[in-house]
RNA sequence: UGGGGUGUAGCUCAGUUGGUUAGAGCGCCACGUUGACAUCGUGGAGGUCAGCAGUUCGAAUCUGCUCAUCCCAACCA
């Protein structure tokens, strides 16, 4: 224990967030108490950032989930873990390309003409600019990450490892190249992963057009929401059973405007209710066509050019952009008689995530990672909780998506991100996958090798994060003490993206998975209940959030609100009443260490002698133990909203509202052991109340600390105060010390009840008789006889049984089995009507509450059926209500 | 269409295995600066627990249905 000189225990007048942010951030991150042992004999504790973007800056989802793992961290840390928190950013490829992009096209220029390498080193720069602005951001929450072991997705390591899993998965085949319809960007001019296309309900229209049979012996109506694609149709499906189509199966259509001859198929996919039962097949811009295409060895016809715009195969609207070829295609069916009609029509459309361009279904040789393998072993992980999902619901959807799981298409157009470890050879068709740039082609030997322009899908980094992050493929002593890392903390917005991928990736590398639980928290909306977004204007910043309000603050407020996986609504309001919170204890610091300020430290476990203590001292120890277990079972549990909520109400509503006041007649008293007792009580309350509050608000909580009579060197280091620790100190309080309490603050809350209802003013100073019916309670009362008085602001305390009732205020106060009256003359200070009023109305409401009890215990079933303590409980409750009316009643009565 | 949430005070949400009078924060009303704090204190008002039916001695809690609302997935020629 330290123990320190008058002045340096002073708090200044207010706390000041941001000086004290800085100052302590900094001294924490340099004296290195963020950094963990490689091994340790401290059990080991980890948790992997889920890398921030390097595009921009940091958002309220980030600054909830640091806060969550920030507060098991330090938790964590303080009950003697060693604990690793993992710091990384992430390149991003497409979005940080589309940012950098977009910052080019303000400059005047593009990343054609840039070229790639020239391209690239702008984007370093951005990232070098941006990287750093969000760890700085980052460090504002206080948030306890090793930053000495920070890793970038594109560092060197990282890279490697990526390249190795990429050849190895495909030496084992399941990477493979290959020419399939994929999701296509024509806004970026890359494929995208299934995940990355975003469906939007679209009012469109739905076009009925006339398809003639070739030999002139009719015609058919096909309905479509995309005329332009029938450039491209290879085929006209109809359903083999339908009577209208029958005869048509097999005959030739000669397709309007190009006049190409395409074949009636029949098939089984066809909806006879929908349109016109007769769909028209362009299996190289349809998912549900190319299937069909391949079913019926049908032609695939590409008619788009990477960029959107129509190709050579569409003869006079070659080079129009889809929307445009529409217009046109539609104008010269009208022209040519060829429009039936046209239906207003909504339908889903596919757009890409980033660029916010409408998906082309788009036919291209692409890299893919077969996934039926690494999703069985992945699934059975979560069948047999080996990961754990938190909320356990969450496994249903994972398991679901996994069931349905599709080939990953891996390969993007970009140049920002990991190029891909394939070289092709420009004499033979041989491909050449290997780690190390080849000299010669590993088919023919040839030596003119060109490396694929493409680079990997960012998430293919992303899902090895766990590992690659701690130096994998080597293996070294990191991954040994902290791989399988301990939780996963994310939104569920990305269970998908990367939950799932991370965890196939893990059991196929590591052979383990890469952590045991998933936390999956909900996302944070605006007040109205609206996603955050930059285009709604609703997004807030975090920083600018701990400039007005203290990151302690910040963290409060979310850790407050999060609970069970639902999203959460972000309140100013809340955000206020926790800044108030943050001052609450800044006060009560302030207000303890004026108390403590002729404090001498007593030698460890001194326990002040009984007959010191008073029942507030021994209350608060009590309550203290009491708030210690709830908070760590909640913590245990990673309900925080919990544990947030129950150190809230012990600080402020039972440490400030009540020990505090109770004590000023003491410490201000003439009694020197008393005060002595209660001063240590004081001064161990306040130490294991900002230990227990530091996970959740770091600053300022050892701000107050490093100020504290007793404590160690640094609160973040000191352990974690929980009941089963310092069973000594602990057993001062006791539950009879609690009931105790509570029938002083039940006399005291019903004299200021008398008080408030008769609207007499807090600064007359009143009389009171406590009349007891027993000894246990005159004993109680007597002996907390100045606290009564202080707090109730009391000129005279009477207590005794007899006394006069006349033009008294009375209340009845039960406290298991303690029964006792409160009684206030009113002579002279208010108009009885007031009175008569508020016993009225407790007299009501205690009548109807007998009442409902009454008719319970008359309840023959009850009697039978309930158990035996619950029916006790009953009749206890109806002998003290009986007693209590009748006192109400007597009161009421003498006022009449 | 399928899956999953949610519906409790004016607002935001707690409410464990059914069991006293359903809680908190903010907001609201009244009074107030008493030697930490007006970013405060004391007192108070405010709820048919979405609706209906059922199980039970007893339901906010369990079951079924209905309504409202949100998210995810699929289909959409």
């Amino acid at each position: 224990m330290t123990s320190d000189s008058k002045e340096s225990r002073e708090l200044s007048d207010r706390y000041n967030p941001s000086e004290v942010e800085s100052r302590l951030y900094k001294w924490w991150e340099e004296s290195g108490f963020f950094h963990a042992e490689e091994s340790s004999t401290k059990p080991p504790f980890c948790i992997i950032l889920p890398p921030p973007n390097v595009t921009g800056h940091l958002h309220l989802g980030h600054a909830l989930n640091q806060s969550v793992m920030d507060c098991l961290c330090r938790w964590k840390r303080m009950s003697g873990y060693n604990v690793l928190w993992l710091p990384g950013t992430d390149h991003a490829g497409i979005a940080t390309q589309s940012v950098v992009e977009k910052k080019l096209l303000e400059e005047g220029t593009n990343r054609k003409d840039l070229g790639r390498e020239k391209f690239l080193e702008q984007v370093w720069a951005w990232k070098e600019q941006y990287g750093n602005r969000i760890c700085e951001q980052t460090r504002r929450m206080g948030s306890s990450l090793d930053w000495e072991r920070q890793v970038f997705t594109l560092d060197e390591g990282v890279s490697k490892a990526v390249t190795k899993v990429f050849v190895d998965l495909y030496k084992q085949g399941l990477i493979y190249r290959g020419t399939r319809l994929i999701n296509w960007s024509s806004k970026l001019e890359s494929a995208l992963s299934d995940l990355e296309v975003e469906y939007k309900d679209v009012k469109g229209s739905i076009w009925h057009i006339r398809y003639p049979l070739a030999d002139g012996s009719g015609s058919l109506v096909v309905a479509t929401t995309r005329p332009e694609t029938m450039l491209g149709d290879t085929a006209v499906a109809v359903h083999p059973l339908d009577e209208r189509y029958k005869d048509f199966i097999g005959k030739e259509i000669a397709l309007p405007l190009t006049n190409r001859k395409i074949k009636v198929i029949a098939d089984e996919y066809v909806d006879r209710e929908f349109g016109s039962g007769a769909v028209k097949i362009t299996p190289a811009h349809d998912f549900n066509d190319y299937e069909m295409g391949k079913r019926h060895n049908l032609q695939f016809i590409n008619i788009l050019n990477r960029d959107g715009s129509l190709n050579e195969q569409c003869g006079e609207y070659q080079g129009l952009k889809v929307n445009l070829a529409r217009k046109k295609v539609i104008e010269d069916l009208e022209a040519k008689k060829f429009l039936v009609k046209v239906e207003p029509h909504q339908h889903s459309v596919g757009h890409c995530e980033k660029s916010g361009c409408v998906v082309e279904p788009f036919l291209s040789e692409q890299w893919f990672l077969k996934m039926q393998t690494l999703a069985d072993p992945a699934m059975r992980v979560a069948e047999s909780g080996t990961v754990k999902f938190e909320p356990e619901n969450w496994t249903k959807t994972y398991l679901h998506w996994l069931h349905n799981i599709q080939d990953w298409c891996v390969s993007r157009q970009l140049w920002w991100g990991h190029r891909i470890p394939a070289w092709y050879c420009d004499n033979c068709d041989f491909i050449t996958v290997s780690e190390k740039s080849p000299k010669e082609c590993g088919g023919c030997k040839g030596k003119n090798l060109r490396q694929d322009e493409d680079v990997l899908d960012t998430w293919f980094s992303s899902q090895l994060w766990p590992f690659t992050t701690m130096g994998w493929p080597e293996e070294n002593e990191l991954q040994k003490t902290f791989y399988p890392t301990d939780i996963l903390v994310t939104g569920h917005d990305i269970i998908f993206f990367w939950v799932a991928r991370m965890i196939m990736a893990g059991l196929k590398f590591k052979g383990d998975v890469p952590f045991r639980t998933v936390y999956l928290h909900g996302l944070i909306r605006d007040s109205q209940g609206r996603k955050m977004s930059k285009s709604l204007g609703n997004s807030v910043d975090p920083v600018e959030v701990i400039e007005g309000y203290g990151a302690d603050a910040l963290r409060f407020t979310l850790l407050s609100q999060i609970a069970s996986g639902r999203d959460l609504k972000f309140s100013q309001q809340r955000l206020e009443g926790n800044r108030n919170f943050m001052n609450k204890i800044w006060n009560a610091a302030r207000f303890t260490l004026s108390v403590l300020e002729d404090f001498e430290v007593p030698e460890d476990g001194y326990i002040p002698s009984s007959s010191d203590l008073s029942a507030a001292d021994r209350w608060i120890v009590y309550k203290t133990g009491k708030c210690e277990d709830e908070v760590h079972k909640a913590l245990q549990n990673h309900r925080f909203s919990d544990a947030a909520n129950a150190v809230y109400s012990f600080a402020w509503h039972e440490f400030c509202d009540w020990y505090l006041e109770f004590i000023k007649p003491i410490v201000y008293g003439e009694n020197a052991s008393e005060k002595k007792a209660t001063q240590l009580v004081l001064a161990q309350t306040i130490n294991r109340l900002v230990r227990l509050l530091h996970p959740f608000i770091p600053f300022i909580s050892e701000e107050i600390y490093q100020k504290l009579p007793i404590r160690k060197d640094v609160l973040m280091l000191d352990s974690y105060p929980t009941p089963s620790k310092d069973k000594a100190w602990l057993a001062i309080g006791s539950e009879q010390s609690a009931l105790e309490m509570d029938l002083v603050r039940e006399v005291i809350t019903a004299i200021r009840n008398i008080r408030g209802e008769n609207r007499i003013k807090p600064g007359v100073k009143l009389k009171s008789r406590v009349a007891p019916k027993d000894d246990k309670g005159q004993k109680i009362v007597s002996a907390n006889r100045n606290a009564i008085m202080s707090l109730a602001r009391l000129e005279q305390l009477d207590i005794q049984q007899e006394g006069s009732l006349a033009k008294c205020a009375v209340t009845p106060v039960s406290i298991s089995g303690i029964h006792l009256e409160v009684v206030v003359p009113l002579e002279g200070l208010v108009d009885f009507d007031e009175e008569i009023k508020r016993l009225t109305k407790v007299l009501d409401k205690v009548r109807k509450e007998s009442a409902g009890i009454s008719k319970r215990l008359s309840n023959e079933n009850f009697l039978k059926n309930a158990p035996e303590d619950v029916v006790e409980l009953g009749k206890k409750q109806i002998d003290e209500l009986s007693a209590q009316i009748k006192v109400l009643e007597g009161a009421l009565e003498r006022f009449r």
